[in-house]
RNA sequence: GCCCGAGUGGCGAAAUGGCAGACGCACAGGACUUAAAAUCCUGAGGAGGCAACUCCGUGCCGGUUCGAGUCCGGCCUCGGGCACCA
């Protein structure tokens, strides 16, 4: 289809390349400024990569080429994620070792992005597989564990029974696997936990320094999910239990209380009630409902009132009914709710199911107590509120946690929905977890002389029934000696989940051989924060902060300078199948990099995941429009032929395409070298603006304009050369059309000077035909180098 | 329910409040060719007119402005995230 032999062309220029090592950068010269590029290392499956990594690898990769030209020391590494399940349910199903499918799919994957031409620096290549990587995986759990980060607890977990592990939070949002999608179960286990909440406030402060859109922020807001309110206890027959409350102002408006079916104090209180048996009952039916069920089941509320027992509100001394129902989750706040169904959606569904009374402390405008009881009127007045009449919501917030602190019944509280990071997984492929259980000294990390703790090389991976890792099956790895005490002890047998190794994998590109420490001081002085971190919208919940969560354990403990890993973050959008649909195998609508790249190369290949649309949006596949790419190279490799005098100015075109691609506008920048192209076919265009645009054209599509630069006899190799500046050796016109307006309407348009002044344009105007239109004006708008409107 | 995005030709999409539809696909016409493909050139939002030109057009309804795809208010639709989070 081209008229040049693009598979000879590119192999050659890759070969060139990757002798010369062009991506390699070493951490020694420090004369050039330093640009830490980094995208999300690939998870190596067995499928290959699509084409949705190489519009995530290739933003980047163009940046970067830019950079380097530029004059930059560029460090831009790739690595390989490969702990995890998928690997290790496809080595079961094609009963092979984990080990050899890692190794395969690294090779494959490798090959596919060399064969896109990309210039990582593959010197520095990581894999968190490998023992003197996991070494300092194991290394930074330990020193969290020292610290009091890491604990063990029994607890209710998610769990999922066809992958069967154990699940963090992150990992079955909306109640579902993130792997298989089945249905988690909550399940009691011992589970290793990480402290990631203590980190919530810091999490949500570096948000503030980090470059990156508002989705990207508020995503990662929401998360963590900080409330501000009141935790309030209240009395019942002798004993206390605590509410959380973020509206304390309407205290007056409680009329029942609720205990998840969970909390302690229902065993204590079913006691006294006088219909023990339903309660019981209740918390059974509870007990069999999935979380799955109990989110986004049917939204009924369901529940049952603790008969005879009455809670007392201690700020307003009234006593109300304690009901239990499961709208309340143990899991966050204290387990315990004051129920207002005024000013609550759901504590009026309950309280209407259940004909409890309602009261309204919030004089709102058009507050209809029939209808929308439960509209938050966050600007109202209190009433039927005895001290806080009259005050407003804010006041009466603070006017209430005032009441509690001096009575000493409650206290402000912050509250965040993040949750502690559940950390063990009980399957093979990960790290193991390098811990041992002794029965004198209680959990003893290993010391770091015993780093790494190797994942035995076992064929046996397949996962017991029981609900153990199956290393437990390995009696002579698991029982071993106590580091502390020298006694018998036993190995945790769980691993830990995927996203470990990813959590600091960036940190690791600095120096990735070195063995005194995860990173080297020298390096990590060198190269600091990440400049620009490229990725997926769905790791923005997960991998993002699970990353800058380690990133401000290591800064605290002295490992790394800066807090925040990252200065800027950006994400890619989605390419779609050509039916618009997310690529899935099961759909059948993937395609693979390798096939265009057979028949179209990698250039077209680059320059079409990066025309196909707004980066940052989904785009879908189309295999009509990629064409329009390969006519683009065609005609870009046959002006090389027309050179001689032209008029065209590119200029523009240079200011343009660089500041396209810093801003991620990668489709436009690729339109305006259209555009040129089309103007030197119509205008001419000399040898010096051709080398400019084979400089410009060469961070989409390297090896074509290499096999240009070399063939039109330039000096040295394009990729050495420096990026062009505009107006270098060449005249710019001063001349610019401006619309003309009349009445608003566009009726025409003059040639002026740059910068002519209104009395200059309307000369221009009254001496075209324009004129005979311009007999009464009324008005006149003038903006420079715009437009000039009259109104008449 | 709450929080983000986004709605522009047949399609993918461009437009610091200043010529809407750049660029590309598909389409139509022409050149080249015995012919086709490829390539090159031209055209093209809709309606009307031989034409110059006119009117209408960026999801819907209002508003601000000399001027609105863009800003403001109110809806509708789609996509994404969170979710009995108290």
């Amino acid at each position: 289809m081209a008229s040049f032999d693009f598979k000879t062309i590119e192999k050659k220029w890759q070969d060139i390349w990757q002798e010369q090592a062009l991506g390699h950068v070493n951490n020694e010269n420090n004369k050039k400024p330093k640009y830490y590029a980094l995208v999300e290392f690939p998870y190596p499956s067995g499928d290959g990569l699509h084409v949705g990594h190489m519009r995530a690898f290739c933003g980047l990769e163009v940046l970067t080429r830019m950079k380097r030209l530029q004059g930059f020391d560029v460090l831009f590494p790739i690595g390989w994620d490969a702990f995890g399940l998928p690997t290790e349910n496809f080595a079961l199903k094609t009963k092979q070792h984990p080990r050899v499918v890692t190794d395969q799919n690294i090779a494959n994957f490798l090959r596919q992005i060399k064969s896109a031409g990309f210039l990582f620096d593959y010197g520095r290549q990581v894999d968190t597989t490998q023992a003197d990587y996991y070494k300092w995986t194991q290394w930074i759990f330990v020193q969290m564990f020292e610290k009091g980060l890491a604990y063990k607890s029994n607890t209710t977990v998610n769990f999922c029974e066809s992958c069967k592990v154990v699940l963090a939070n992150e990992d079955c949002q909306g109640g579902k696997c993130d792997r298989c999608g089945s249905i988690t179960v909550q399940k009691e286990k011992q589970v290793w936990f990480l402290k990631i909440r203590n980190y919530a406030e810091k999490l949500l402060q570096g948000l503030e320094q980090l470059d990156c859109n508002s989705r990207i922020k508020q995503e990662q807001i929401n998360w963590i999910g900080k409330s501000e309110g009141l935790q309030l206890d209240f009395s019942v027959l002798g004993n206390k239990f605590a509410v959380y409350t973020t509206r304390p102002d309407t205290i007056f408006g409680v009329t029942f209380c609720v205990l998840a079916p969970e909390h302690p104090l229902v065993q204590t209180l079913k006691q006294y009630a006088s219909n023990i048996k339903e309660i019981e009952e209740y918390i059974k039916q509870c007990k069999l409902k999935t979380e799955f069920e109990r989110i986004s089941g049917t939204q009924v509320k369901t529940g049952v009132v603790l008969q005879g027992i009455k809670a007392v509100n201690l700020i307003t001394n009234q006593q109300v009914p304690i009901v239990v129902a499961d709208y309340v989750m143990m899991s966050y706040g204290t387990g315990a709710i004051m129920g207002v169904p005024a000013h609550d959606k759901r504590d009026w569904d309950f309280a209407k199911a259940y004909n409890l009374e309602c009261v309204q402390v919030v004089d709102g405008d058009g507050v209809d107590l029939s209808q929308a009881a439960f509209d938050d009127i966050e600007n109202g007045i209190i009433i039927n509120s005895n001290f806080l009449n009259g005050m407003t919501v804010e006041n009466a917030k603070k006017a209430v946690i005032d009441f509690a602190v001096s009575n000493n019944i409650g206290f402000a509280k912050v509250d965040y929905k993040l949750k502690d990071w559940a950390f063990n997984r009980q399957r093979y492929w990960g790290e193991p977890i390098p811990i041992v259980e002794c029965p004198k000294c209680g959990h003893v990390a290993l010391p770091i002389q015993q780093l790494p703790l190797k994942l035995p090389y076992i064929d046996d991976i397949i996962p017991p029934e029981d609900g153990q890792s199956p290393l437990a099956k390995l009696h002579e790895w698991v029982n071993t000696t106590c580091p502390k005490c020298g006694g018998k002890a036993k190995r945790e047998t769980d691993t830990m989940p995927q996203w470990a190794g990813s959590s600091w994998y960036f940190l690791r590109y600095m120096s990735p051989n070195c063995d005194k420490s995860l990173v080297d001081s020298q390096a990590y002085d060198k190269w600091g924060q990440v400049d620009w971190y490229n990725g997926g919208m769905e790791h923005v919940t997960r991998h993002l902060i699970y990353s800058r969560f380690y990133n401000l354990f290591l800064h605290e403990i002295g490992v790394v300078k800066y807090a925040e890993p990252y200065a800027k973050r950006t994400a890619q959008g989605l390419i779609l199948g050509e039916d618009g649909e997310k690529m899935s195998k099961s759909r059948g609508n993937v395609v693979s990099p390798d096939s265009i790249i057979a028949q179209y190369g990698a250039d077209v290949l680059r320059l079409f995941v990066m025309f196909i649309g707004d980066y940052e949006k989904p785009a879908p596949w189309s295999s009509s429009s990629i064409v329009g790419c390969v006519r683009f190279v065609s005609r870009v490799y046959a002006l090389k032929d027309k050179l001689g005098s032209g008029s065209i100015s590119i200029n523009a075109t240079i200011a343009g395409v660089t500041q396209d691609i810093e801003n991620l506008k990668y489709n436009t920048a690729i339109s305006k070298l259209m555009t040129l192209v089309n103007e030197a076919y119509q205008s001419g265009i000399t040898k010096i603006q051709y080398c400019d645009l084979l400089k410009l054209l060469y961070p989409f599509a390297p090896h074509i304009t290499e096999e240009l630069w070399q063939i039109c006899g330039c000096d040295g190799q394009l990729s050495n050369t420096e990026w062009p500046q505009p107006n270098h050796g060449e005249s710019i016109s001063n001349m610019i059309d401006i619309p003309v307006q009349i009445n608003g309407k566009v009726r025409g348009r003059v040639s002026v000077e740059i910068g002519s002044t209104q009395t200059q344009v309307r000369a221009k105007v009254m001496a075209s035909t324009l004129s005979s239109q311009l007999t009464s004006i009324k008005k006149e708008i003038f903006v420079i180098d715009k437009i000039i409107n009259f109104i008449v």
